[in-house]
DNA sequence: TCAATTTTTTAGATTAGACTAAATATTTTA
DNA sequence: TAAAATATTTAGTCTAATCTAAAAAATTGA
């Protein structure tokens, strides 16, 4: 159907499309992509022929309905394989994300039907995120930053923003897991640094941090 | 490390040896591979540069140690997952192989070492195959083909020869299952039928079947 | 508003892997 | 043992996906 790299274009010109409405940029894509614009250009005249985005030079790109539900389906595998490997396979949230990029391409509905079944249906990934179903439906729950909450606020760890193995790890080494509670006990001033108090444990951390783990209140 | 292409001559070549001793002829593995023989010696180049496979102009190919290594791991993650399909996802064993050809490109060491634990360790794949450990060693059993016996002898189908979807699902419309008893009941002289008996019931093959069924007595 | 800056596209190359057609080497057979 | 047949390699082309450098369009801001 499609090659790895028109599925990673699509997959990326749908994160971009949730901070750039009005259409996703050349450069942005390039960024998102760690490729060079002119190499971006090409691929979206390929996707565009495909009808698999809506393109106008200098205009951006947008995804078509076709764009969309491809990219949702791409992301649905994603996700099913990285709670595979860490509820079947013992891999840490940390290590999951380079093998999902490579198991995300298999092709075959079978597969991802039946793998979704005997996972029980999950609802989010190891990081938070919300698993389209095989229609393409996922919940968006209204989280926020922790970095957000005032001083006496608590919470519940729902996600994370960063999913990087050094800040997933970070969160460990500290014992912050989701579905944990965290209470905002004091907010500094001058760097925004907070006292947070999770499993009865207090803990300061910068704005890196709590600017990066999402909450449900 | 290697792309999916490299990893699939390797694969093809490790199989042809068994009946190339010499080594593998460029138009051999221009069939197996199905393409042309001048793609052949493109990527022979290659992994003889890489130092994968031995060869000397006109005089076909043999797998390095290295290109032997690499080869049996790609089949050891081909079975591994085709014995996952089968036993978790409700696969039948006539469906899985166009799945674990792509699955068994996937790179991660700890995907394939979690995922032999996760299933117990098994010895054999789907059809009959023994998977390799993660050391490379496998068994290699004495089976004959069912078409070997002579009248009167009885046998336990262990594996087949071909494994294409029409060929297995043969197997499953006639009850023919691998673990299942044998016996020869009569040979036909003309054209080498046989009449057999499988769970209590007498069935006629052709020598196209009983020249893919694996035996062991 | 128009020149400077930034963004995007175009032009031209490169690499992997495949193909066709032609050349060359090897093997078979008369 | 020399044609004939077969197998293999070489030469040249093609496509997908990338890159660099240059050109062109859009945006910014003095
Ligand atoms: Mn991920
Ligand atoms: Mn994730
Ligand atoms: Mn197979
Ligand atoms: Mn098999």
């Amino acid at each position: 159907m499609f090659s790895f790299s028109e599925e990673n274009y699509l997959k990326a010109v749908f994160h971009l499309e949730r901070k750039y409405k009005g259409g996703v940029s050349t450069n942005a894509l390039a960024e998102e992509m760690e490729t060079k614009a002119s190499s971006v250009t090409d691929m979206i005249r390929k996707l565009s022929d495909k009808q698999l985005v809506i393109y106008k030079k200098y205009q951006g790109v947008k995804l078509s309905e076709k764009g969309r539900a491809t990219a949702i389906e791409v992301i649905r595998k994603h996700r099913l394989w990285e709670f595979f490997l860490v509820e079947k396979l013992n891999f840490n949230w940390d290590e999951v994300h380079d093998v999902a990029e490579q198991l995300e391409h298999i092709k075959s509905e079978k597969l991802t039907r039946e793998l979704d079944k005997f996972l029980g249906f999950p609802k989010r990934d190891p990081h938070g995120d919300p698993i389209p179903d095989a229609e393409g439906n996922f919940s968006v729950s209204n989280k926020l930053l922790l970095s957000e909450l005032d001083k006496g606020q608590t919470g519940i760890c729902v996600g994370v923003k960063d999913t990087s193995a050094d800040f997933l790890r970070y969160l460990d080494k500290n014992k912050i897991a989701l579905g944990k509670t965290v209470e905002v006990k004091d907010i500094e001033d001058f760097d925004n640094s907070m006292l947070i108090v999770i499993d009865g444990e207090e803990l300061r951390i910068s704005q890196a941090i709590s600017g990066n783990l999402f909450i449900k209140m």
